[in-house]
DNA sequence: AGCACGCCGACT
DNA sequence: GTCGGCGTGCTC
């Protein structure tokens, strides 16, 4: 729970606490879990402890968790009580309960039967009932009978967690020579034990997940325990990655993620807390597991800004990964085609051993990189697909090749509004637009969830049929599309489409078979998947992440494009990428059309050094939000006024957060820079100790923010 | 987080 | 007169 620190209770009599141990405590009226985190004599001081109601019969936790957690929060300046939480994620199923076999005691039943005869003979080897019934063909008032009579005794035996047996001796895929020269680091690091940190820089399809599968082996054989973490993009996390584990290993690894139900959780939590689930594959919680001999974690994608859990409790698995591997003192690998700014800058400062793959594995061929200008060659008033991605579209199409159209909004148009008066259809409670989706006809906050039928008439002066659609959404490509090219198959991949993980593999199953021949995707299909016959990738909105003043996005653009056009052309076909912009001579556009990593990163750090923003420095969001703007600006005042003087530290704000109204709570926002040197969690512990937000007003640290909305 | 307590509006 | 809505504060 979000408390301040651990509670102290009274060790019962006999009950032998030790740290790990899982417990029952009251907690005001009622009783709740908790986790002993010390154990110390003497009394409770002015007032009686309560006393521990019961111990708890899970698994220990081991003792590097909970340092883990500890630090977790004091890094996060958030209460212990939500790292724990996470880390006891997996104890919410209740325990499997015992099965019931029965099996023959000897002792004869007073009275013989060729029935009692029959159930008797096979009881022989222990069977649960219904087994037993059928396999002496019998009903289960026979059985009664017999266990009545002391023929038959009930058993109850806990169902034994087992996993699949891991086999890390067979060799994997021969590797090329630059394949081979990171794995063998890789590999060594692991042997020496002990924290130490790698960068695995290639390009899509260099072969980052052989090389890795490596080291995996490598730390399965370090010990008869040992252990390996896999973290993954949530959405990266197929069936077709898992299978890749099986068939190296020739067993399943352990899966973790949203969509695994609550009782396989359990099963996987107590599999890694006794430490015979020997890999783990999962999104970034599974980074709170109980590990009990983790000798490797691996962050594949390190760059993909789904590692930053942005609500409840605020971390960045990434870099806690770091600090995991660190507590754990174990290997730590970080990969990636188009790595993090902040991981380069580590592997320049020498802290990460940087390895760089090379060539292509195989025949595959980097895809062409081309800009197009949306000033010289526009599409039609209301089109969004100019004329030159038209024609490769129509090329692609006549060779029987895929092209994939991608763009980053949901829905038909992000924003409707009045031609008569100018209203902008806004939801009720938030100042986010209300975007159209036409497949089910009504305006949608993506924000709240708040939702309406599209109206006939402006709400606003009520002018009938005055209501236009701004901007493209995936539908509306989707519908530009189908106009366009009447024969092709055209499919839209967004989670309005999609709404699960098998709805998204069917739908990539199809893709891959090509049974699609256009496919319209938000950010949810850029990455992981292998279509073989992607040929042509069109961005429609190169420039969506370069607007908005946000500190990463020039950074996100390029990974995003980076990655979108390395769909393309995988396979032996040479693949073709075009963005369409409007500002052809950014630096960032440039620097891709080149294909020029190295230029975009110089020109990214220098900006950033001359900022001393991250990596050089460092940034935290202070969000207060309430619902009574009064009382908020009057309280932001106050923590205004009450900022701590500290060297090397700025303080912007107080602003109006970008969406300034959500739920019906208003926010203003401070950012926070600090120089590497300062103690930034220090410094934002103090300055909220020094004004306790009053009512309802709440304060959310954000330490590292990614998200500026 | 979740539960109790307490303060104001609606209904028997 | 009482029920119950949510807003506020506490839990070793």
């Amino acid at each position: 729970m979000p408390l301040p620190e651990a509670f102290d209770y009274a060790e019962p009599e006999g009950l032998d606490l030790a740290v790990g141990d899982h417990v029952a405590v009251p907690l005001g009226p009622r009783a709740v879990r908790g986790v002993v985190t010390a154990v110390r004599d003497g009394a409770g001081g002015n007032r009686p402890l309560k006393p521990v109601l019961d111990r708890i019969d899970d698994p220990v936790m081991p003792a590097s968790t909970l340092r883990f957690v500890e630090w977790a929060a004091r890094y996060s300046v958030d209460a212990p009580g939500q790292p724990l939480a996470m880390a006891l994620r997996g104890l919410r199923a209740p325990r499997p309960k015992p099965v019931k076999l029965l099996r023959a005691t000897g002792a004869p039943p007073g009275r013989m039967t060729p029935a009692r005869e029959r159930v008797l003979a096979a009881a022989v080897t222990p069977m649960t009932p219904a087994d037993l019934a059928e396999a002496a063909g019998v009903s289960s008032g026979v059985l009664k009978g017999l266990i009545d009579e002391k023929s038959l005794e009930i058993l109850l035996e806990t169902r034994e967690i087992n996993f699949d047996d891991l086999d890390w001796t067979s060799p994997g895929p021969v590797l090329n020579d630059s394949q081979r020269a990171a794995a063998d680091v890789l590999v060594d690091m692991v042997h020496e034990g002990g924290f130490q940190a790698a960068l695995l820089d290639g390009v899509t399809g260099s072969g980052k997940t052989e090389v890795y599968l490596e080291a995996v082996a490598a730390a399965l054989a370090a010990s008869p325990e040992g252990q390996v973490l896999v973290l993954l993009p949530e959405i990266a996390l197929t069936q077709a990655v898992l299978a890749r584990f099986t068939t190296r290993f020739g067993g399943a690894p352990v899966e973790w993620h949203s969509a695994v139900p609550p009782p396989l959780r359990r099963r996987a939590w107590e599999g890694v807390a006794s430490g015979k689930a020997r890999i783990v594959v999962g999104a970034r919680s599974a980074l709170f597991l109980p590990y009990r001999d983790l000798k490797l974690i691996v962050v594949d994608e390190e760059h993909d800004g789904s590692f930053k859990q942005e609500e409840g409790f605020i971390y960045q698995a990434r870099d806690m990964a770091v600090a995991r591997a660190h507590i754990e003192k174990c290997a730590i690998v970080l990969a990636s085609a188009t790595p993090s700014l902040e991981t380069i800058w580590n592997a320049r400062q020498g802290r990460y051993r940087w390895l760089k793959l090379g060539a292509r594995h195989g025949a595959a061929q980097l895809p062409d990189v081309d800009l197009i200008d949306m000033r010289q060659t526009p599409p039609e008033t209301g089109r969004w697909l100019s004329p030159p991605l038209v024609e490769a579209m129509v090329e692609t199409f006549a060779r029987g090749e895929q092209t994939l159209l991608f763009l980053n909004r949901r829905g038909y148009a992000p924003l409707v509004l009045c031609r008569a008066c100018g209203e902008r259809m806004k939801s009720p409670d938030s100042d986010s637009w209300l975007v159209e989706h036409r497949y089910t006809g009504r305006l949608v906050c993506h924000l709240t969830g708040f939702s309406m039928p599209r109206p006939d008439k402006c709400p606003h002066c009520g002018a009938k049929d005055s209501l236009v659609s701004i901007g493209p959404g995936v539908e509306r490509v989707e519908e530009e599309v189908r106009e366009l090219f009447p024969q092709a198959r055209v499919a839209v991949f967004s989670s309005d489409t999609v709404f699960d993980a098998d709805g998204a593999r069917s739908l990539i199953a199809t893709m891959a078979a090509g049974d699609i021949d256009v496919l319209v995707a938000t950010q949810a299909a850029a990455k992981g998947h292998d279509f073989p016959n992607l040929t042509l990738v069109g961005v429609v909105d190169a420039d969506l992440g370069l607007r908005g003043g946000d500190l990463r996005a020039g950074e996100r653009t390029f990974q995003l494009l980076a990655q979108a056009s390395g769909r393309a052309g995988r396979r032996d076909r040479p693949g073709r990428a075009l963005l369409q912009t409007y500002a052809p001579d950014h630096p960032v556009m440039e620097a891709l059309a080149a294909q020029d990593r190295d230029a975009f990163i110089e020109a990214e750090m220098e900006a950033r050094e001359l900022a001393v923003l991250p990596p050089f420095g460092r940034l935290a969001a202070v969000i207060v939000s309430g619902p009574d703007p009064v009382a908020l600006e009057a309280y932001v005042r106050l923590l205004a006024s009450v900022a701590p003087n500290a060297d090397g530290v700025d303080i912007f704000g107080p602003a109006d957060a970008p969406l300034a109204l959500i739920r019906g709570r208003r926010r203003k926002r401070f950012l926070v820079r600090a120089d590497r040197t300062v103690d930034l969690q220090g410094f934002l512990a103090a300055w909220r100790a020094r004004a306790r937000p009053p009512g309802a007003i709440r304060v959310v640290l954000d330490v590292d923010p990614y998200s500026f909305l």
